[in-house]
DNA sequence: CGTGTAAGGAATTCTGACACG
DNA sequence: CGTGTAAGGAATTCTGACACG
């Protein structure tokens, strides 16, 4: 489940150098609640390389006009016609079953 | 070719959280050539993922009571061996190609 | 709204050395 | 030989704020 995509180590320095973004607008988009990043002892923020990936399409969409609440509202919307994909398909899962028994 | 393990981002705090050894030990097989971070501006050490699973690795040996040196010996015979059979490989290769030409 | 910057402090990392065994 | 540690300095990161537009 776990992998080194979603492994959060790396600090914001390096995510700066490998995405090209600044260090304020990394942190911006943390608090804008886009990106999440732990903190290792409480203090210096660990991103993962997911994190980076998705650090670059947040920038993307920015440039593109679109702001940090849209993008957030947009995901959000996603998410949830993902779940109801995966409530459906359940549903016929079961179903099927159900009829084999 | 390269991926997220080979990519060189991880700090020597970090490194020494996932692999439970000391800065000092890290810092100590880089010494005897065992491990090869690289700078970020040529200062501050990098590893990659390849590098922590690495370290561990050689831990356990020193922890086995083999050397350092034994083990970068060990290595460069382990290369060697697979370098040899690399070139027989790409011998039979060749050959089974000229015969069906 | 998204980003730059200067400010002061805290956490991180670096090197070279002394110590032990 | 492999590792711990104290030492002093350099590089990194953090937060809150002011600025611009």
């Amino acid at each position: 489940m776990s992998s080194y995509k979603d492994n959060k180590v790396i600090t914001i320095g390096v995510v700066s150098e490998l995405t090209g973004l600044s260090e304020r607008q990394i942190r911006y988009y943390e608090e804008r609640k886009l990106i999440f990043p732990i903190r290792s002892n409480g203090k210096t923020r660990k991103y993962s390389f997911n994190d980076v990936e998705r650090l670059v399409d947040i920038a993307n969409k920015i440039e593109d006009g679109i702001g940090t609440f849209e993008i957030l509202k947009t995901e959000k919307k996603e998410k949830s016609k993902e779940e109801t994909r995966n409530r459906m398909l359940r549903g016929q899962i079961n179903a099927a079953f159900k009829i084999r028994k």
